[in-house]
DNA sequence: TAAAGTTGTTCGCGATTCGCGAACCTATGT
DNA sequence: ACATAGGTTCGCGAATCGCGAACAACTTTA
């Protein structure tokens, strides 16, 4: 599944494999073993090469299959900043209402 | 870092190594290996105990900490979506204008 | 209370897998 | 024609794996 994984985000990024290779300081033939299914990266390459594709681990073992994380304004446990400040509940319910209503005018 | 959390989450769950090894089919001095650093899971193990412990590979990892992560807005990694829909990147530049806006009057 | 399990730790063994450079092919550019 | 870059595959030595065994420290059972 990881083999699979890289070798569709490195295709998309248009990434050599001598590059990947170069970010992580290994061979190219070690990456390219990786992409091939012939070995398993190390757990430190997978974390690597998450932070390197921009992706989620989750994502290259295949325990998901969302590459990127969608945030549910509606529906978050996370806390969302603006400049680095926090917002409040309050002010998260008048984003949602803002847009809601501009959705709304639209489609008139 | 794995044994680390490995470690702490089977405390925190009161299960024994014996049922861990169990539950992934593998030998107690195995997963013993695993939290005392001694040895090093596979990538297929490190999916297992994920789901076998609820959490995710970017935890167990240490790609992502615990602590809750926070979404910053003006720096949008993340996809955001309102009722399922996704925003814009006017949308989301609007939503940062209108809190800028909103937290300058509340000075004066 | 003695015997029988349970838990966690560590060890050595054989087998597997790793990471590497080398070699090779194809395509592209000089 | 030659050089360069990308991608694939191979064999090698070294590193690591997964296992059962053995052990001490408790806890449970008879």
């Amino acid at each position: 599944m990881i083999a699979k994984r890289l070798s569709e985000l490195r295709k998309k990024k248009k990434w050599s494999l001598q590059y990947i290779a170069d970010q992580l300081n290994i061979a190219k033939s070690t990456y390219a073993g990786y992409e091939s299914g012939y070995r398993q990266p190390s757990l430190e390459a997978v974390k690597e090469l998450a932070t390197l594709f921009g992706t989620s681990t989750d994502y290259l073992l295949g325990v998901v299959d969302d590459e990127q994380q969608t945030i549910e304004l509606t529906n978050t446990s996370f806390p969302i900043t603006v400049d680095g400040e926090r917002l409040t509940e309050d002010e998260i319910h008048q984003l949602i209402a803002f847009i809601r209503v501009k959705r709304e005018m639209a489609k008139k």
